[in-house]
DNA sequence: CGTCCACTTGAAACCTATCAACTATGGTGG
DNA sequence: CCACCATAGTTGATAGGTTTCAAGTGGACG
């Protein structure tokens, strides 16, 4: 409810209430991330500031970075939303990765010569392309940005197994309602969610291939959510009735989001505001 | 076929067959996986054989560094099985890493405060303790290090993408032979597997466990494999009767295990064993 | 020789997939 | 403005895969 601050915050405090949460940075939500979750200086988010400095921006259904490119290049999501997918033999799909406003969309090519994993616009995107090399030049001059970096892969890790669990030991009804709270959580952190509504640009057939269900079961999924009340929808919005109650019904524990942030060292540093915080705030460890 | 080579080789090749393959270092196949598939050099290895000059011996079915032990210790298995996991709210369990030797156990540690994941043996384990510090020292006087480790923590996240792929969009056949074919390569890498045939020290339930099933369908899916005569089960070893074909069955590439290694900056050294080679070399993309 | 644990088997219930319409929505062009 | 079209969402009936529960088998080990 503070007014949104445009002026550069001086440097993020150790504990309290954010205000880069109510600024997105001038649409440059991986800055926002930063500044919430490391304790990057201003040094450190002004270089990677000039890394994104030069977008591009997607049609929706636009393949980002295909395989053949040779992935010297990383990808940083600025706006839209896009997602990593894996295709099958048989021609199923399933999405492994959900790409938010301030996602990189294929960190592996740090490290990999490619992955063997697509990557692809849902929405209209605008894109930055970063040059490996420059990434690691930055890296070398602030040894701190490739903590962050590494800290950024061992959240997506953490993310990938949360699905994991999900897939394996979730039902369906339980499986849907994570995956909106975990979308309400991140979205919230880049201000791209407010009041528990958010615009969720995605078919059913898109969701389906993230939960590995049948869009037909989605559908039944979704409607048995909206008959109890939980879940409403407004045009392309989802508003989140009883976050309280959801979190409980999917056993989600927002932990693995690691919105702790991290100081680049392991240590942790909270920022986070208390609508979204870890579970000691809000237990909902009862019986599922 | 080649005589085992007991000295140290003197550093990896560019191409052709590894002899590393036929000599596990030692009971220490980190140490073996790195001269396989990185192009470390003998001063670099030498500074990760140091740091993990302190193993410990460890019981089956004991917790390696519990949540609580704050995490300033990497856990690197030497010899034994061990797995990664979550226990969900009603008491179910998700496995979201099987662990090999030469396994890091709980690399998200370098950069999170701590995970909600847990990580416990199977089988006595032989496991060095790392301290933190001591890992980022080395890293800052040998980057390459650095380097490799951000390799591993990528290959982790292939493999996490690989078995959500699994677990959402392949059946409980294709899945159970999936892994094993898993199984097979990553075994075969650190010496532990040979002729198709490895000791697989798993009860069904935990399989059931990483596939997302229940033990008794595990079962009956195991049976049918052997029945159809592709896997055969001696004693406490599996053997694997026409790999080939399971592979086709599972569609199994095993491109995401990245077996044509890392130089440590995204560019690959391809010193891998033709039978365990990718794709091109086996044809095995048929129509499944 | 008894016990424990893992594995095995069967029958029934349940969840999810499949297939095939049908409806709603938004965009386009006449 | 309306007819038309393509796409996404919805619904129903049926088939099939997987779970559940319960009981029984088997081998390893003290």
């Amino acid at each position: 409810m503070a007014t949104p601050t445009r002026s550069r915050p001086p440097r993020p405090r150790a504990a309290g209430v954010i205000r880069a949460l109510q600024d997105p940075a001038a649409g440059e939500p991986l800055l926002t991330r930063l500044r919430l979750l490391t304790n990057l200086d201003d040094a450190e988010i002004e270089v990677v500031r000039q890394l994104l400095s030069v977008p591009v921006r997607l049609a929706p259904k636009a393949e980002i970075g295909s395989r053949g490119e040779g992935s010297r290049r990383l990808h940083v999501l600025l706006d839209g939303w896009a997602f990593r997918y894996r295709l099958l033999v048989d021609g199923s799909r399933q999405i492994t990765a959900i790409l938010l406003p301030g996602d990189i969309c294929d960190l592996d090519a740090m490290h990999m010569r490619s992955s063997e994993f697509s990557v692809a616009t849902l929405t209209p995107c605008t894109v930055a392309r970063v040059e490996i090399g420059a990434v690691r030049d930055a890296i070398v001059r602030h040894p701190r940005l490739g903590d962050v970096l590494g800290w950024l892969g061992a959240l997506e890790n953490a993310m990938l197994a949360e699905r994991n669990a999900c897939l394996g030991r979730r039902s369906a009804r339980e499986h849907v309602t994570h995956l909106l709270c975990e979308l309400l959580v991140r979205l919230s952190v880049v201000g791209r969610a407010h009041d528990g509504r958010f615009a969720l640009p995605m078919t059913q057939e898109e969701v389906s291939d993230v939960i590995g269900l049948t869009s037909v079961h989605v559908n039944r999924t979704l409607q048995a959510l909206r008959g109890d009340g939980h879940v409403e929808r407004r045009g392309h919005d989802v508003v989140i009735r009883d976050l309280a109650s959801l979190r409980k019904a999917a056993g989600f524990r927002p932990d693995y989001l690691h919105l702790e942030g991290c100081d680049g060292a392991g240590r942790a540093i909270r920022t986070v505001p208390s609508e979204l915080a870890p579970t000691q705030h809000q237990p909902m460890l009862s019986t599922g």
